[in-house]
DNA sequence: GGACCTGTAGACAACGTTGTCAAGAGGTTA
DNA sequence: TAACCTCTTGACAACGTTGTCTACAGGTCC
């Protein structure tokens, strides 16, 4: 800026003023200043700016793992919204592991974000309350802080998409229906088990329950044991969409009814369909960051907490009948 | 930090030293200095340091579209290599848009990145000429750059991996073999489109290709258009992942042999299996990302074009015969 | 002609770091 | 005792911006 300032012949501030529009400078001066720019090549050091100015226009973004389609999905959305608020992203996965996402939330600190938006990998999210109390906001997505930190939060609701699925093998004369989920330390998965029990109130029976992290040959265990039972399940609710592509993979010829939390690609191709209570991953992150830049503009009511509905899609999986075995 | 030199005590510098793990600071001053810290909530404000130092410890990603599984999983991989190198990946979706490309570059070379790794959309790079020449190091994923632009490259075998499909299923008695690619002006449908038509030889159709943008009206069309010709097409060659699952999705009750270009989560699960010439994302993230920090190490050898092998995967779609039909 | 605008321009400090250099304390050597 | 070294510490400038304040020229109003 310096040079343009000299080659151009006017002060440094003048040249400052052109950079940013800001009014007050003759047109014949401004063009002078532009002209410099070009020919100098000269673009602004951001990092100065934000020193100046005390704000980023960064924003960051922790999730659990951006391969996860579920998650790109989430990124993509806040992605959008974020430029177009004239931002940019920083953004980090936590491989669901809370040490990883609490490095990546300070490293973003240290960097002066604007704001933060989290999928937490822990449950103890005491570390965020100095920056909390410095004024950054923060927006957790699909899973809630840990207890003592209240902010806002977009949810989906895990409960009732459970319910709703259950309900739906329910009333196609399913009454064995076993649950495969992911760890029950998560969130969503807890919230997904309670549904699951809620909605089947009496016919609940533990053996026909596994919840674990969704590996082959752990689910593939599961489904061998649950099957070899004197009373083997008809239906399979699977708890999210990567148990539901696992358990496909080791049903193996077997043909239960099934639902799945989480829709994905394909879903509709395979044969038959795979029925599945579906999420809306864009929308979740759409309403985060949109939440999140309503509070940075300046709205400081109490925190929100949203929670999206789910949708249930019957595709043919889910609608197979006890008969039908 | 002059908050926490006087709440200790001592020197701003002498804070500098401690938070920088520099010698030369008495353990107990340096002890004093950690507990000011801990107790003002400090944390070292990287835009200053930046400034200052000139280095952003930041690398920039520009790719077509996280939500797409193929870019994800080369997010991935770049995210790991970066974090494991000590620096923050900001990223953005280009969706397919040259405007779109230039200005995330523009904004990642004013934040001053230390490097750049992108898979272009556009085929004019001469706007990154003045950061190549200030020593900003760039790789290209996936397509390389336009003309006039010398920089690493790390690419698939899509020549290759067409004329490896398309050998395959002439080997299995296929002589009417279609090809629904991407729009040609895609680096990466170009190169497939000539694999394809070098392995076909005299046996090519200019009725069996049809390249655009696939979105499922089209690709229906293109399929109807093939299948109602006097002689069919007994087998198809799909061009990208996305055209793959949409003529799976508009194919509806035919069964013709098929190839595509790209692996995608499922490709196993659909009867048939659905054969594939699978590229692999997360290796070509990392040998990008890991490229660019050789050159950030001061690297400075000639430009790097690198080719990455395919493999063919035959999962039964690939191995149908005429007769089957 | 003086007071008062308005439009344009520049000087200067400040943002929070870090690199350079210098200085004082204390010990060792000649 | 002087000269020299090491260890620890601090003063200061600089990084490239932007906000604030001031200055000047030219016009308008009384």
């Amino acid at each position: 800026m310096k040079d343009v300032a000299s080659a151009a012949g006017v002060a440094l501030k003048t040249v400052s003023r052109v950079v940013n529009g800001e009014p007050g400078v003759h047109p014949e001066t401004a063009e002078r200043v532009r002209a410099a720019i070009d020919r100098l090549g000269y673009s602004r050091n951001e990092s100065a700016r934000v020193l100046r100015r005390g704000t980023t226009a960064t924003i960051g973004l922790v999730i659990e793992d951006v391969a996860d389609p579920f998650y790109a999905g989430l990124s993509r959305a806040v992605e959008t919204v974020v430029i177009d608020h004239g931002c940019l992203l920083l953004s980090g996965s936590s491989g669901e592991q809370p040490g990883r996402e609490r490095e990546l939330v300070e490293t973003f600190c240290a960097r002066r974000v604007d704001g933060l938006i989290m999928v937490p990998a822990g449950d103890d999210h005491t570390y965020l309350r100095p920056e909390l109390e410095a004024g950054t906001p923060v927006v957790f997505a699909d899973r809630p802080p840990g207890a003592g930190i209240d902010v806002d939060t977009v949810l989906s609701d895990n409960v009732g998409g459970a319910r709703q699925a259950v309900r739906h093998l329910l009333s196609h004369g399913h009454r064995r229906i076993a649950f495969l989920g992911d760890d029950p330390a998560i969130f969503t998965a807890a919230g997904r088990l309670q549904g699951y029990k809620e909605e089947l109130g009496g016919l609940f029976d533990q053996r026909l329950v596994s919840m674990r992290t969704p590996a082959p040959e752990a689910v593939r265990a599961a489904v061998e044991r649950m099957f070899g039972l004197d009373d083997p399940p008809t239906a399979l609710f699977t708890g999210n969409g990567r148990c539901t592509v696992t358990t496909l993979r080791v049903l193996d010829g077997r043909r239960p009814a099934l639902v799945g939390f989480d829709d994905f690609e394909l879903a509709d191709l395979l044969d038959p369909g795979v029925s599945v209570v579906a999420q809306d991953p864009s929308w979740m992150g759409r309403v985060a960051a949109e939440l999140l830049f309503r509070r940075l503009r300046g709205d400081t009511g109490p925190s929100e907490h949203i929670e999206l509905p789910v949708r249930l899609i019957p595709r043919g999986s889910g609608e197979l009948t006890p008969e039908h075995l």
